[in-house]
DNA sequence: CACATAACTGGACCGTAGTCCGTTTAGTAG
DNA sequence: CTACTAAACGGACTACGGTCCAGTTATGTG
Protein backbone atom coordinates (compact mmCIF):
# COMPACT_ATOMS: atom_id res chain seq x y z
CA UNK A 1 0.00 0.00 0.00
CA UNK A 2 0.92 3.62 -0.25
CA UNK A 3 3.11 4.41 -3.15
CA UNK A 4 1.83 1.28 -5.61
CA UNK A 5 4.48 0.85 -7.81
CA UNK A 6 7.01 2.67 -9.56
CA UNK A 7 5.88 2.30 -13.49
CA UNK A 8 8.48 1.56 -15.67
CA UNK A 9 6.51 4.52 -17.74
CA UNK A 10 8.96 5.48 -20.81
CA UNK A 11 9.82 9.12 -20.46
CA UNK A 12 11.92 10.08 -23.42
CA UNK A 13 14.67 12.12 -22.40
CA UNK A 14 15.10 14.80 -24.99
CA UNK A 15 11.93 16.64 -26.68
CA UNK A 16 10.73 16.05 -30.08
CA UNK A 17 11.59 17.63 -32.63
CA UNK A 18 7.66 19.22 -33.79
CA UNK A 19 8.19 17.26 -37.77
CA UNK A 20 9.49 13.89 -35.96
CA UNK A 21 5.87 14.42 -33.77
CA UNK A 22 3.74 14.74 -36.93
CA UNK A 23 5.44 12.20 -38.69
CA UNK A 24 4.56 9.88 -35.73
CA UNK A 25 1.12 10.88 -35.38
CA UNK A 26 0.93 10.48 -39.01
CA UNK A 27 2.41 7.19 -38.96
CA UNK A 28 -0.08 6.07 -36.14
CA UNK A 29 -2.76 7.05 -37.70
CA UNK A 30 -2.36 5.15 -41.11
CA UNK A 31 -1.32 2.32 -38.88
CA UNK A 32 -4.72 1.99 -36.76
CA UNK A 33 -6.67 2.89 -40.30
CA UNK A 34 -5.12 -0.28 -42.78
CA UNK A 35 -4.88 -2.50 -39.82
CA UNK A 36 -8.49 -1.85 -39.20
CA UNK A 37 -9.36 -1.97 -42.77
CA UNK A 38 -7.88 -5.11 -43.92
CA UNK A 39 -6.84 -6.61 -40.85
CA UNK A 40 -3.40 -6.80 -39.42
CA UNK A 41 -1.50 -9.51 -41.40
CA UNK A 42 -2.44 -7.74 -44.69
CA UNK A 43 -0.93 -4.74 -43.95
CA UNK A 44 3.18 -4.63 -44.78
CA UNK A 45 5.81 -1.65 -42.94
CA UNK A 46 5.76 -0.28 -46.99
CA UNK A 47 1.98 -0.22 -47.06
CA UNK A 48 2.15 2.32 -43.83
CA UNK A 49 4.89 4.20 -45.09
CA UNK A 50 3.25 4.51 -47.82
CA UNK A 51 -0.46 5.66 -46.52
CA UNK A 52 1.27 8.01 -43.90
CA UNK A 53 3.27 9.77 -46.66
CA UNK A 54 6.85 9.08 -44.81
CA UNK A 55 9.71 6.96 -45.83
CA UNK A 56 9.94 3.44 -44.35
CA UNK A 57 13.75 4.88 -42.75
CA UNK A 58 11.34 6.77 -40.87
CA UNK A 59 9.05 4.32 -40.20
CA UNK A 60 11.94 2.07 -38.55
CA UNK A 61 13.50 5.12 -36.90
CA UNK A 62 10.45 6.44 -34.70
CA UNK A 63 9.11 2.67 -34.22
CA UNK A 64 12.04 -0.15 -33.95
CA UNK A 65 9.72 -2.64 -36.05
CA UNK A 66 6.64 -4.14 -36.98
CA UNK A 67 6.22 -5.69 -33.28
CA UNK A 68 6.67 -2.32 -31.61
CA UNK A 69 4.32 -0.25 -33.90
CA UNK A 70 1.63 -3.02 -33.34
CA UNK A 71 2.45 -2.10 -29.95
CA UNK A 72 2.16 1.64 -30.11
CA UNK A 73 -1.34 1.31 -31.82
CA UNK A 74 -2.05 -1.01 -28.89
CA UNK A 75 -0.69 1.76 -26.25
CA UNK A 76 -4.61 3.58 -25.44
CA UNK A 77 -6.13 0.81 -24.51
CA UNK A 78 -2.81 -0.53 -22.60
CA UNK A 79 -2.99 3.02 -20.95
CA UNK A 80 -6.25 2.41 -19.47
CA UNK A 81 -5.98 -1.04 -18.19
CA UNK A 82 -2.81 -0.02 -16.33
CA UNK A 83 -4.62 2.74 -14.98
CA UNK A 84 -7.46 0.58 -14.22
CA UNK A 85 -5.10 -1.96 -12.59
CA UNK A 86 -3.79 0.41 -10.33
CA UNK A 87 -6.54 3.17 -9.09
CA UNK A 88 -9.87 1.67 -10.72
CA UNK A 89 -12.42 -0.11 -8.75
CA UNK A 90 -11.71 -3.29 -7.67
CA UNK A 91 -11.88 -6.07 -7.99
CA UNK A 92 -9.64 -5.23 -10.78
CA UNK A 93 -8.31 -2.33 -8.71
CA UNK A 94 -7.02 -2.10 -5.45
CA UNK A 95 -9.02 -3.40 -2.67
CA UNK A 96 -10.43 -6.49 -2.77
CA UNK A 97 -8.39 -9.80 -1.88
CA UNK A 98 -6.00 -11.41 -4.33
CA UNK A 99 -7.41 -13.76 -5.64
CA UNK A 100 -10.27 -11.57 -6.82
CA UNK A 101 -8.13 -9.08 -8.04
CA UNK A 102 -6.11 -12.14 -9.97
CA UNK A 103 -9.03 -13.48 -11.54
CA UNK A 104 -10.88 -9.92 -12.68
CA UNK A 105 -6.91 -9.13 -14.43
CA UNK A 106 -7.12 -12.33 -16.40
CA UNK A 107 -10.80 -11.81 -17.64
CA UNK A 108 -9.88 -8.07 -18.30
CA UNK A 109 -6.67 -9.94 -19.96
CA UNK A 110 -9.60 -11.88 -21.86
CA UNK A 111 -11.75 -9.35 -22.74
CA UNK A 112 -9.08 -7.39 -24.66
CA UNK A 113 -7.20 -10.46 -26.48
CA UNK A 114 -10.99 -10.90 -27.73
CA UNK A 115 -11.31 -7.10 -29.22
CA UNK A 116 -7.36 -7.06 -30.54
CA UNK A 117 -6.52 -10.73 -31.22
CA UNK A 118 -4.63 -9.85 -33.74
CA UNK A 119 -2.96 -7.08 -33.23
CA UNK A 120 -1.90 -8.36 -30.18
CA UNK A 121 -0.75 -11.30 -31.70
CA UNK A 122 1.32 -9.13 -34.18
CA UNK A 123 2.78 -7.35 -30.86
CA UNK A 124 4.31 -10.41 -29.28
CA UNK A 125 5.93 -11.77 -32.15
CA UNK A 126 9.12 -13.59 -32.02
CA UNK A 127 10.91 -12.40 -28.24
CA UNK A 128 8.95 -8.74 -28.57
CA UNK A 129 6.37 -10.19 -25.53
CA UNK A 130 8.81 -10.14 -22.85
CA UNK A 131 10.71 -7.49 -24.04
CA UNK A 132 7.48 -5.23 -24.35
CA UNK A 133 7.34 -2.47 -21.24
CA UNK A 134 3.63 -3.56 -21.14
CA UNK A 135 4.70 -7.26 -19.96
CA UNK A 136 6.80 -6.15 -17.28
CA UNK A 137 4.11 -3.96 -16.36
CA UNK A 138 1.63 -7.03 -16.28
CA UNK A 139 4.29 -9.23 -14.58
CA UNK A 140 5.28 -7.20 -12.19
CA UNK A 141 1.30 -6.72 -11.16
CA UNK A 142 0.61 -10.76 -11.09
CA UNK A 143 3.65 -10.89 -8.92
CA UNK A 144 2.77 -8.43 -6.50
CA UNK A 145 -0.45 -10.37 -6.03
CA UNK A 146 0.62 -13.59 -5.88
CA UNK A 147 2.95 -12.73 -3.46
CA UNK A 148 0.04 -10.77 -1.17
CA UNK A 149 -1.93 -13.86 -1.27
CA UNK A 150 0.93 -16.57 -0.49
CA UNK A 151 4.49 -15.09 0.34
CA UNK A 152 5.76 -18.99 0.20
CA UNK A 153 5.32 -19.18 -3.19
CA UNK A 154 7.66 -18.48 -6.10
CA UNK A 155 5.74 -15.25 -7.12
CA UNK A 156 8.38 -14.56 -9.90
CA UNK A 157 8.41 -17.63 -11.80
CA UNK A 158 4.64 -18.40 -11.17
CA UNK A 159 3.66 -14.76 -12.90
CA UNK A 160 5.29 -15.93 -16.08
CA UNK A 161 3.88 -18.80 -16.14
CA UNK A 162 0.14 -17.65 -15.45
CA UNK A 163 0.56 -15.05 -18.14
CA UNK A 164 1.51 -17.15 -20.76
CA UNK A 165 -1.63 -18.32 -20.53
CA UNK A 166 -2.99 -15.44 -21.69
CA UNK A 167 -0.43 -15.04 -24.85
CA UNK A 168 -2.06 -14.06 -28.08
CA UNK A 169 -1.15 -17.15 -29.96
CA UNK A 170 -2.92 -19.38 -27.19
CA UNK A 171 -5.77 -17.22 -27.40
CA UNK A 172 -6.19 -17.34 -30.93
CA UNK A 173 -5.40 -21.40 -31.43
CA UNK A 174 -8.24 -22.01 -28.64
CA UNK A 175 -10.82 -19.86 -29.84
CA UNK A 176 -10.05 -20.53 -33.76
CA UNK A 177 -8.96 -23.83 -33.95
CA UNK A 178 -9.89 -25.45 -31.15
CA UNK A 179 -13.38 -23.12 -31.04
CA UNK A 180 -13.60 -22.80 -27.28
CA UNK A 181 -15.81 -19.98 -26.61
CA UNK A 182 -14.85 -17.13 -24.20
CA UNK A 183 -16.86 -17.36 -21.33
CA UNK A 184 -15.31 -21.23 -21.27
CA UNK A 185 -11.91 -19.29 -21.20
CA UNK A 186 -13.00 -17.28 -18.54
CA UNK A 187 -13.90 -19.92 -16.57
CA UNK A 188 -10.59 -21.92 -17.07
CA UNK A 189 -8.72 -18.61 -15.73
CA UNK A 190 -11.20 -18.57 -13.10
CA UNK A 191 -10.36 -22.26 -11.72
CA UNK A 192 -6.42 -21.79 -12.38
CA UNK A 193 -6.14 -18.55 -10.13
CA UNK A 194 -8.60 -20.76 -7.30
CA UNK A 195 -6.31 -24.09 -7.84
CA UNK A 196 -2.92 -21.84 -7.57
CA UNK A 197 -4.13 -19.54 -4.86
CA UNK A 198 -6.00 -22.18 -2.99
CA UNK A 199 -9.50 -21.32 -3.01
CA UNK A 200 -10.05 -22.92 0.36
CA UNK A 201 -10.62 -26.27 -1.02
CA UNK A 202 -10.90 -28.24 2.50
CA UNK A 203 -9.12 -25.75 4.03
CA UNK A 204 -11.59 -24.02 6.57
CA UNK A 205 -12.86 -20.80 5.07
CA UNK A 206 -14.58 -20.17 8.49
CA UNK A 207 -11.94 -17.42 9.24
CA UNK B 1 -4.67 -49.46 -19.44
CA UNK B 2 -5.24 -51.61 -22.43
CA UNK B 3 -4.70 -49.85 -25.97
CA UNK B 4 -3.40 -46.33 -24.30
CA UNK B 5 -3.75 -43.67 -26.87
CA UNK B 6 -3.74 -44.11 -30.60
CA UNK B 7 -0.85 -41.69 -31.69
CA UNK B 8 -1.55 -39.20 -34.38
CA UNK B 9 1.91 -41.07 -36.78
CA UNK B 10 2.06 -39.53 -39.69
CA UNK B 11 2.21 -42.33 -42.33
CA UNK B 12 2.60 -41.15 -46.15
CA UNK B 13 0.07 -42.70 -48.33
CA UNK B 14 1.88 -43.21 -51.00
CA UNK B 15 5.53 -44.16 -50.94
CA UNK B 16 8.51 -41.94 -51.52
CA UNK B 17 10.42 -41.98 -54.70
CA UNK B 18 13.81 -43.21 -53.89
CA UNK B 19 15.62 -39.53 -55.17
CA UNK B 20 13.09 -37.92 -52.90
CA UNK B 21 14.47 -40.17 -49.92
CA UNK B 22 17.77 -39.51 -50.27
CA UNK B 23 17.28 -35.61 -51.22
CA UNK B 24 15.20 -35.84 -47.15
CA UNK B 25 18.20 -37.48 -46.09
CA UNK B 26 20.66 -35.05 -47.52
CA UNK B 27 18.77 -32.26 -46.08
CA UNK B 28 18.21 -33.52 -42.91
CA UNK B 29 21.60 -34.22 -42.55
CA UNK B 30 23.07 -31.04 -43.75
CA UNK B 31 20.85 -29.23 -41.29
CA UNK B 32 21.36 -31.00 -38.55
CA UNK B 33 25.28 -30.42 -38.73
CA UNK B 34 24.86 -26.51 -39.75
CA UNK B 35 22.43 -26.24 -36.76
CA UNK B 36 24.96 -27.68 -34.32
CA UNK B 37 28.12 -26.05 -35.77
CA UNK B 38 26.71 -22.42 -36.34
CA UNK B 39 23.36 -22.29 -34.14
CA UNK B 40 19.95 -22.33 -35.57
CA UNK B 41 19.29 -18.79 -36.02
CA UNK B 42 22.48 -18.41 -37.79
CA UNK B 43 21.46 -21.40 -40.51
CA UNK B 44 19.07 -19.78 -43.84
CA UNK B 45 17.13 -22.23 -46.10
CA UNK B 46 19.63 -20.72 -48.85
CA UNK B 47 22.46 -22.35 -46.72
CA UNK B 48 20.69 -25.92 -46.12
CA UNK B 49 19.76 -26.13 -49.59
CA UNK B 50 23.05 -25.08 -50.66
CA UNK B 51 25.14 -27.34 -47.82
CA UNK B 52 22.80 -30.67 -49.08
CA UNK B 53 23.26 -30.15 -52.40
CA UNK B 54 19.86 -29.66 -53.44
CA UNK B 55 17.26 -26.56 -54.40
CA UNK B 56 15.61 -24.87 -52.91
CA UNK B 57 12.47 -25.33 -54.24
CA UNK B 58 13.10 -29.14 -52.78
CA UNK B 59 13.70 -28.42 -49.85
CA UNK B 60 10.74 -26.55 -49.21
CA UNK B 61 8.57 -28.95 -50.82
CA UNK B 62 10.51 -31.58 -48.47
CA UNK B 63 9.48 -29.65 -45.43
CA UNK B 64 6.78 -26.86 -46.14
CA UNK B 65 8.73 -24.18 -43.45
CA UNK B 66 11.89 -23.44 -41.79
CA UNK B 67 9.82 -24.38 -38.61
CA UNK B 68 8.87 -27.62 -40.04
CA UNK B 69 12.71 -28.28 -40.66
CA UNK B 70 13.41 -27.43 -37.42
CA UNK B 71 10.92 -30.11 -36.24
CA UNK B 72 11.80 -33.03 -38.43
CA UNK B 73 15.32 -32.68 -36.87
CA UNK B 74 13.86 -33.01 -33.33
CA UNK B 75 11.64 -35.83 -34.27
CA UNK B 76 14.12 -38.83 -33.25
CA UNK B 77 14.12 -37.07 -29.59
CA UNK B 78 10.79 -36.43 -29.55
CA UNK B 79 10.42 -40.45 -30.63
CA UNK B 80 11.93 -41.22 -27.81
CA UNK B 81 10.27 -38.82 -25.77
CA UNK B 82 6.89 -40.35 -26.59
CA UNK B 83 8.21 -43.67 -26.37
CA UNK B 84 8.98 -42.80 -22.86
CA UNK B 85 5.67 -41.21 -22.19
CA UNK B 86 3.64 -43.95 -23.14
CA UNK B 87 5.96 -47.48 -22.68
CA UNK B 88 8.64 -46.08 -20.65
CA UNK B 89 9.02 -46.69 -16.82
CA UNK B 90 7.45 -44.75 -14.25
CA UNK B 91 6.72 -41.89 -13.18
CA UNK B 92 7.40 -41.05 -17.31
CA UNK B 93 5.64 -43.66 -18.23
CA UNK B 94 2.61 -45.96 -16.36
CA UNK B 95 2.08 -47.17 -13.07
CA UNK B 96 2.90 -43.67 -11.16
CA UNK B 97 -0.10 -41.51 -9.63
CA UNK B 98 -1.23 -39.22 -12.61
CA UNK B 99 0.25 -36.11 -10.67
CA UNK B 100 3.85 -37.74 -10.28
CA UNK B 101 3.32 -38.61 -14.04
CA UNK B 102 3.13 -34.82 -14.85
CA UNK B 103 5.16 -33.47 -12.97
CA UNK B 104 7.98 -35.87 -14.08
CA UNK B 105 6.42 -35.02 -17.80
CA UNK B 106 7.13 -31.30 -17.15
CA UNK B 107 10.56 -32.56 -15.63
CA UNK B 108 11.78 -33.68 -18.86
CA UNK B 109 10.33 -31.45 -21.16
CA UNK B 110 12.49 -28.69 -19.43
CA UNK B 111 15.58 -30.91 -19.76
CA UNK B 112 15.02 -30.98 -23.67
CA UNK B 113 14.14 -27.69 -23.57
CA UNK B 114 17.67 -26.76 -21.79
CA UNK B 115 19.46 -29.27 -24.63
CA UNK B 116 17.39 -27.91 -27.58
CA UNK B 117 16.14 -24.31 -27.14
CA UNK B 118 17.38 -22.49 -30.05
CA UNK B 119 16.15 -25.77 -32.28
CA UNK B 120 12.91 -25.65 -30.38
CA UNK B 121 12.18 -21.92 -30.73
CA UNK B 122 12.56 -22.30 -34.18
CA UNK B 123 9.89 -24.89 -34.29
CA UNK B 124 7.53 -23.15 -32.60
CA UNK B 125 7.28 -19.92 -34.73
CA UNK B 126 4.47 -18.82 -35.20
CA UNK B 127 1.40 -20.77 -35.26
CA UNK B 128 4.06 -23.88 -35.82
CA UNK B 129 3.71 -24.72 -32.03
CA UNK B 130 0.29 -25.58 -32.01
CA UNK B 131 0.06 -27.02 -35.31
CA UNK B 132 2.67 -29.38 -35.02
CA UNK B 133 1.63 -33.18 -34.18
CA UNK B 134 3.60 -33.50 -30.89
CA UNK B 135 2.22 -30.53 -29.71
CA UNK B 136 -0.95 -32.85 -30.34
CA UNK B 137 0.57 -36.04 -28.48
CA UNK B 138 1.65 -33.56 -25.32
CA UNK B 139 -1.78 -32.23 -25.15
CA UNK B 140 -3.57 -35.15 -25.28
CA UNK B 141 -0.96 -36.69 -22.83
CA UNK B 142 -1.60 -34.09 -20.23
CA UNK B 143 -5.02 -33.93 -20.71
CA UNK B 144 -5.71 -37.63 -19.96
CA UNK B 145 -3.59 -37.36 -17.08
CA UNK B 146 -5.38 -34.18 -15.39
CA UNK B 147 -8.83 -35.98 -16.11
CA UNK B 148 -7.79 -39.23 -14.34
CA UNK B 149 -6.46 -37.06 -11.46
CA UNK B 150 -9.61 -34.94 -11.17
CA UNK B 151 -12.39 -35.41 -13.75
CA UNK B 152 -14.34 -32.62 -13.25
CA UNK B 153 -11.51 -29.98 -14.32
CA UNK B 154 -11.89 -28.50 -17.57
CA UNK B 155 -9.09 -30.80 -18.50
CA UNK B 156 -8.87 -29.87 -22.25
CA UNK B 157 -8.43 -26.28 -21.46
CA UNK B 158 -6.27 -26.80 -18.73
CA UNK B 159 -3.83 -28.82 -20.60
CA UNK B 160 -3.21 -26.38 -22.99
CA UNK B 161 -2.55 -23.57 -20.49
CA UNK B 162 -0.21 -26.08 -18.38
CA UNK B 163 1.94 -26.35 -21.72
CA UNK B 164 2.05 -22.85 -22.62
CA UNK B 165 4.10 -22.30 -19.73
CA UNK B 166 6.92 -25.03 -21.26
CA UNK B 167 7.04 -22.81 -24.33
CA UNK B 168 10.61 -22.67 -25.91
CA UNK B 169 9.92 -18.71 -26.38
CA UNK B 170 9.24 -18.34 -22.19
CA UNK B 171 11.90 -20.63 -21.53
CA UNK B 172 14.71 -18.82 -23.30
CA UNK B 173 13.54 -15.65 -21.57
CA UNK B 174 13.42 -17.03 -18.38
CA UNK B 175 16.92 -18.46 -18.36
CA UNK B 176 18.50 -15.88 -20.29
CA UNK B 177 16.84 -12.43 -19.47
CA UNK B 178 15.63 -13.29 -15.69
CA UNK B 179 18.45 -15.82 -15.30
CA UNK B 180 16.90 -18.38 -13.53
CA UNK B 181 18.26 -22.03 -13.15
CA UNK B 182 17.12 -24.68 -14.66
CA UNK B 183 16.52 -26.39 -10.84
CA UNK B 184 14.45 -23.58 -10.11
CA UNK B 185 11.94 -23.94 -12.90
CA UNK B 186 11.58 -27.76 -12.63
CA UNK B 187 10.59 -26.71 -9.40
CA UNK B 188 8.06 -24.02 -10.08
CA UNK B 189 7.03 -26.69 -12.42
CA UNK B 190 6.33 -29.80 -9.40
CA UNK B 191 4.59 -26.44 -7.54
CA UNK B 192 2.26 -25.73 -10.07
CA UNK B 193 1.50 -29.21 -11.06
CA UNK B 194 1.17 -29.76 -6.88
CA UNK B 195 -1.22 -26.81 -6.88
CA UNK B 196 -2.96 -27.37 -9.84
CA UNK B 197 -4.16 -30.94 -8.78
CA UNK B 198 -4.42 -29.99 -5.29
CA UNK B 199 -1.26 -32.07 -3.40
CA UNK B 200 -3.81 -32.74 -0.89
CA UNK B 201 -3.81 -29.31 1.29
CA UNK B 202 -6.63 -29.85 3.44
CA UNK B 203 -8.89 -32.00 1.27
CA UNK B 204 -8.52 -35.41 3.07
CA UNK B 205 -6.35 -38.33 1.17
CA UNK B 206 -7.36 -40.66 3.16
CA UNK B 207 -9.48 -41.83 0.84
C1' DC C 1 20.22 37.11 -39.45
C1' DA C 2 23.95 33.73 -40.12
C1' DC C 3 25.81 29.81 -38.42
C1' DA C 4 26.60 25.25 -36.35
C1' DT C 5 24.97 20.96 -35.28
C1' DA C 6 22.25 17.36 -33.94
C1' DA C 7 18.19 15.18 -35.32
C1' DC C 8 15.42 13.76 -38.89
C1' DT C 9 14.32 12.06 -43.61
C1' DG C 10 13.58 8.91 -47.62
C1' DG C 11 14.51 5.51 -50.51
C1' DA C 12 18.06 2.42 -52.30
C1' DC C 13 19.70 -1.68 -50.59
C1' DC C 14 20.18 -6.37 -48.20
C1' DG C 15 19.12 -11.03 -46.61
C1' DT C 16 15.50 -14.22 -45.91
C1' DA C 17 11.26 -17.17 -46.18
C1' DG C 18 8.42 -18.90 -49.30
C1' DT C 19 6.32 -19.52 -54.36
C1' DC C 20 6.20 -20.75 -59.25
C1' DC C 21 6.90 -23.17 -63.20
C1' DG C 22 9.56 -25.10 -67.05
C1' DT C 23 12.64 -29.12 -67.05
C1' DT C 24 14.28 -33.65 -65.61
C1' DT C 25 13.88 -38.26 -63.92
C1' DA C 26 12.24 -42.50 -61.47
C1' DG C 27 9.15 -46.00 -62.02
C1' DT C 28 6.02 -48.75 -65.01
C1' DA C 29 3.73 -50.94 -68.73
C1' DG C 30 4.14 -52.91 -73.25
C1' DC D 1 14.67 -51.42 -74.81
C1' DT D 2 11.18 -47.77 -75.52
C1' DA D 3 7.58 -44.89 -74.32
C1' DC D 4 4.85 -42.69 -71.09
C1' DT D 5 3.51 -40.20 -66.87
C1' DA D 6 3.42 -38.59 -62.44
C1' DA D 7 6.52 -37.09 -59.26
C1' DA D 8 10.41 -34.56 -58.08
C1' DC D 9 13.73 -30.99 -59.17
C1' DG D 10 16.04 -26.42 -58.95
C1' DG D 11 16.69 -21.83 -59.38
C1' DA D 12 14.65 -17.47 -60.78
C1' DC D 13 11.35 -14.63 -58.63
C1' DT D 14 8.46 -12.15 -55.15
C1' DA D 15 7.34 -9.83 -50.95
C1' DC D 16 8.64 -8.44 -46.74
C1' DG D 17 11.17 -6.85 -42.54
C1' DG D 18 14.89 -4.33 -41.49
C1' DT D 19 19.45 -1.39 -42.31
C1' DC D 20 22.24 2.35 -44.12
C1' DC D 21 23.69 6.66 -45.32
C1' DA D 22 23.98 10.92 -48.00
C1' DG D 23 21.27 14.80 -48.01
C1' DT D 24 17.88 17.94 -45.47
C1' DT D 25 15.86 20.63 -41.77
C1' DA D 26 14.55 22.24 -37.15
C1' DT D 27 16.35 24.54 -33.46
C1' DG D 28 19.54 26.93 -30.24
C1' DT D 29 23.39 30.44 -30.18
C1' DG D 30 26.34 34.58 -31.20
Amino acid sequence: MSEPLELPVVQPETAERTDAARNRERILCAARRLFDERGVSCVSMDDVAEAAGVGKGTLFRRFGSRASLAAAVLSERERDFQEALIRGEPPLGPGAPPAERLAAFGEAMLDILDAHSELMLAAETGPARYAHPAYAVHRLHVTLLLREADPVCDAELLADTLLAGLSAGLYIYLREVREMPLDRLKEGWRETVERTLGDGRGVSVSA
